[in-house]
DNA sequence: CTACAAAGGTACAAGGTCTGTACCTTGCAC
DNA sequence: GTGCAAGGTACAGACCTTGTACCTTTGTAG
């Protein structure tokens, strides 16, 4: 027998408490200044005991997600998040690959919700699909652009009649986390809109091909964006973009 | 704010450990007849107290999945898992839509994968698939056929250079669980090769179009075969189909 | 400038989980 | 029928989780 691994472990309350805010914060539900409910309101939501949802605050606070403030006007707020930001950024230029693991992975999972959109939508859908639109060309700032953002790749997974790809598609958006901050404010804006729309209009005519080419531009086109933020300034040059071009030519390690 | 939402909770050793071994099971690392390890050994390689681990041994026991033999020749053992088959089997006929559900995920994954494979593959990746298929074609068991078909759809993850992606082609394949069993055996080998042969040609000639198609028709064609498994006649034919509430309630003393 | 209210901070006891260690029981093989 | 390789059981110490109670800080209304 082989392969009984190692490696299984417990997840305590607190981990799991912790885990649960941070992705919060990474898809930008809760932005930098939001404040959130007071320890005692929020644990009884969370349903869990005070002293574990107060541990895993301690945990956020200590990695620079929240700042903790006493007294009246007191609260768990939400930082600029500049600490965590720079942690995931050191990863993504110190961990080979990862950055291109995960947006190769996203862009599985969304080519073919684009697909099964084009195919599945109903009036409904794609209603929902331009208010999302609607939204983020009137995003005035980041926080509602964010918010505008993720809910278009979820109105589009709910098109695609598919819980398990919506819940994908958030989660690998969450371990992208947001990173829009570092970003100049207004390119992203007009770019985001026209490739949204260019998904919409493929969706709604039902066209497959135009929505997987549209999705995956697009796609594309964030992990251009992401990658000069995450690897600009490099002393060390550019590590090495697995373009589908490129890559081919190289071989790797047998196994 | 919103979205706060509930369901945050602990995962105890037990529960990680038996979701584990469970999910070894179901992509077939082990199968009926096998004996785990004994238990000082397994809980040492798991990293984890004897009692944890029988505590999970425990759980499985109770669904079905293994049977536990004391003295010199017991052991744990892995049972035909015909009472785990039948509740999932079940669970696929009632719950709406999840059938279908996993595997349009699995075709998000794989075809993504396979294309990825057809452009990043090297000498060594094309070898590994090409020794997975030879291997089901020369499957003279279920077992054999179960782990071959497995491997090949690892080795097209692991040319496709994603780490996500094979993890995550392993575990929804888990979701699926594993029901050639209740298949005749002699049908779907051929046209398991055929499949995989066609996916590999692609593959080889860095036909993206071509292998993104045929991995499709790949897994349309398992879809249709486990369709029939779950949605069709009662594959023991017998009148008397006990619900997976009843097949729960009875059998329940002979451990 | 004082009292109040709204937050976070601390303490403690009861019950559950995980670990390490030790010892008992079963049943095949010789 | 003895040896021995399994599983079965017991227990104490450390850690996690919960419920309850009470203390401290700080803005602000009066």
């Amino acid at each position: 027998m082989h392969s009984m691994a190692n490696g299984v472990t417990a997840q305590t309350l607190t981990e799991a408490v912790a885990d649960h805010l941070r992705r919060l914060i990474h898809l930008g539900e809760v932005g930098p200044g939001d404040r959130l409910p007071a320890e005692r309101d929020l644990a009884e939501q969370l349903g869990i005991a005070r002293l574990s949802l107060r541990e895993a605050l301690k945990t956020l606070q200590n990695d620079g997600y929240v700042e903790v403030r006493r007294g009246a006007r007191g609260g768990t707020y939400v930082t600029e998040l500049k600490e965590p930001v720079a942690r995931w950024r050191a990863r993504m230029r110190t961990v080979s690959g990862e950055f291109d693991d995960i947006v190769d992975f996203r862009i599985a999972l969304e080519t073919e919700t684009a697909r099964l959109a084009a195919v599945r939508r109903g009036p409904a859908d794609l209603a929902a699909l331009r208010e999302t639109i609607d939204d983020l060309s009137r995003a005035h700032d980041r926080t509602a652009f964010r918010q505008s953002d993720s809910r278009f790749h979820a109105a589009l997974a709910t098109a695609a009649r598919s819980t398990r790809l919506l819940a994908a598609v958030e989660s690998i958006r969450a371990e992208l986390f947001n990173t829009y901050d570092l970003l100049p404010f207004v390119d992203p804006v007009q770019e985001s809109v026209d490739d949204h729309q260019a998904v919409y209009r493929a969706v709604e005519a039902g066209d497959v091909d135009g929505a997987t080419a549209a999705i995956r531009d697009h796609i594309e086109n964030a992990r251009a964006q992401l990658r000069a933020i995450v690897f600009d300034g490099d002393p060390f040059g550019a590590p090495d973009r697995r373009t589908d071009a490129e890559a081919g030519a190289r071989e790797e390690r047998g196994r």
